[in-house]
DNA sequence: ATACACTCTGGAGTGCACTCCAGAGTCAAG
DNA sequence: CTTGACTCTGGAGTGCACTCCAGAGTGTAT
């Protein structure tokens, strides 16, 4: 698919998908050129968008997710290196899960309060 | 206290505290000042940093945290229209969490992948 | 008295992640 | 064969959240 197709099933916008390949987060796995030179994209082009989407939604910068999709993409041997990287991110995450999940009880307990007050 | 004891107990930088300031994050109630013309701070200024560090954190801008805090601070009635923008907010949260946990999902079954091959 | 750590203000600068634009080429439809 | 929707490039501009700075004042220790 083209570029117009694939910012639009994935929600982004035509720059935006630009911007991530000139940082590197879609490589020649994900896209080609067609002889006029237009960008076309496999469907993997769009599901590493949206992962790109989900790591940036749990606070990794553009930088980090072009490292972590790099480890990623190795199927090679696994290098005790890497798993411990993964999880060290893994970590990081459950780390915000729990920071979310205390934010979300601040919020239930304050709606609690007032509908506690208004609906004795 | 002063701000530096703030910014140190808070993780936060000095400057980062006088910015929030001035994004009206921090009020009265939470900073006077000194003969001097020192800010002095309550406690409860500290409680209201690590408030919006995890509201951040939650994915929320300055801006937004700055109306959450303003229907937070409201101990008056109970209007639906609050109760009912915090279980929005409550909501996003909810939402932003099980993005999370999907995102740790992949990673578990990334390194299980691996550690599957390595240690069968 | 002076050295030193702390604070103030207003304003400029930084890094990130986009977002917009000009000017040019591509191509299917009428 | 032109209109209109799409694409290309390089570069400039934007908004957010800080971060740094100069120049000035304050307060304690020696």
């Amino acid at each position: 698919m083209r570029i117009g197709e694939l910012a639009q099933r994935s929600g982004l916008s035509i720059d935006t998908v630009r911007f991530y390949e000139k940082q590197g987060l879609l490589g020649a796995a994900h896209v080609r050129r067609s002889e006029n030179g237009y960008r076309l994209y496999t469907t993997h082009a769009l599901e590493r968008l949206v992962m790109i989407r989900q790591a940036q939604g749990a606070g990794f910068t553009l930088h980090e997710i072009c490292a972590l999709l790099a480890l990623w993409d190795r199927d090679a041997l696994p290098d005790t290196q890497i798993v411990a990287h993964l999880e060290e991110k893994r970590q990081q995450i459950a780390a915000r899960i729990a920071e979310l999940q205390q934010m979300e009880h601040y919020l239930a307990e304050k709606i609690r309060q007032y509908l506690g007050v208004a609906v004795p």
